[in-house]
DNA sequence: CCTATTTGACCAGC
DNA sequence: GCTGGTCAAATAGG
């Protein structure tokens, strides 16, 4: 492989992991079929389409066919956009990019082009959780369409210089939907902290206490309702050791979702030795660990209700 | 005061 | 000159 710019490698790389990520999620799968009670093989399908999609994507990406419209796999998450050529010219500014003008000319769009990889999601919320902080710098009114569209970058972009950007706007009426369509990959790590950090940042492990319990939950619940009636199974039955030395331990847990989701929070919870042995404390991720949101208590009591609520049920 | 959003101006690419 | 993407001053809101 040479000279992939930097944005073709990451946009690669995270197609490849996607599809490591479902083929896992199938074979854990696979390993439960006995356990289960919902339909295994139609989520076993979903899994293997997404690893195709995956691998596809990932070979249009380095073919350069990133968003050719005979590509129009535009489920949750896919690669999609104009014609391909002008993608990936700003990963590296001094190299010329290789694809062509005459690729150019296709392209009917006027002004300014984004240069970088792109996909796009559609919802009939205006509200896309993907679990990444935005914030908005403009909203334009776009010719034959009927309503305006929002542009928004990664917050992080000027603390640390993260190029993601997302454009959303409303496409329909009744329903309404609205489409996100995301631009780069997030080069920022959240700040908010990973689980590690926020322990060793607090004062547990400095507490004498060995009975403090991490448990993970590993789920694939996004915000949206779209999650109905999809049961939460564990991923690993086990206590396991979360760090040596602070004698934490998890479990992981899985929420089979929409196996089309783009994005997978994982829930961590935490019994805080500083708050009532029956207090947990818990957080959300997204797919990369990176936190989305914090500092939320649930009662050990209530844990059940919790995983209720996580099922949307 | 600080931070986020709004909005018209500006600019790149056709 | 037109269109769409971005900037940045003004404004809103805590």
């Amino acid at each position: 492989m040479e000279n992939l710019g930097f944005d073709r490698e990451k946009a690669i790389e995270d197609e490849l992991s996607r599809g490591v990520e479902f083929a896992n999620r199938l074979q854990q799968l696979l390993n439960d079929q006995s356990t289960g009670d919902y339909d295994h093989t139609r989520f076993s399908q979903d899994l293997v389409v997404e690893i195709l999609k995956s691998f596809r994507n990932s070979l249009s990406i380095l073919n350069c066919n990133i968003g050719s419209s005979d590509h129009q796999e535009v489920s949750q998450m896919q690669v999609t956009g104009d014609s391909c050529p002008t993608k990936f010219q700003v990963a590296e500014e001094g190299s010329k990019n290789t694809c062509t003008i005459q690729d150019r000319r296709k392209n009917p769009r006027r002004g300014r082009r984004i240069l970088l990889p792109s996909w796009e999601r559609k919802t009939p919320s205006w509200i896309d959780d993907d679990g990444h902080v935005w914030r908005k710098y403009g909203q334009k009114g776009i010719l034959n369409a009927k309503y305006q569209r929002h542009y928004y970058r990664c917050s992080y972009k000027t603390d640390q210089g993260c190029k993601a950007i997302k454009q959303v706007q409303k496409i329909e009426d009744s329903p309404p939907q609205y489409r996100t369509t995301y631009y780069g990959h997030h080069t920022c790590r959240n700040l908010v902290k990973d689980p590690e950090t926020i322990l060793l940042d607090s004062d547990i492990t400095t507490a004498d206490d060995p009975s403090t319990l991490l448990i993970s939950f590993n789920t694939t619940a996004t915000s949206s309702k779209q999650n109905l009636n999809r049961p939460f199974y564990k991923q690993n039955e086990n206590t396991i050791p979360y760090n040596q030395s602070s004698l934490l331990s998890s479990a992981n847990y899985f929420l089979s979702t929409d196996p089309s989701s783009a994005f997978d929070p994982s829930v961590n919870a935490a019994q805080d030795a500083l708050m009532s042995s029956a207090t947990y404390a818990y957080e959300f991720h997204d797919h990369h660990g990176n936190v989305i949101s914090n500092n939320h208590m649930v009662e050990s009591t209530e844990l059940d209700d919790f995983f209720q609520q996580l099922n949307f049920s």
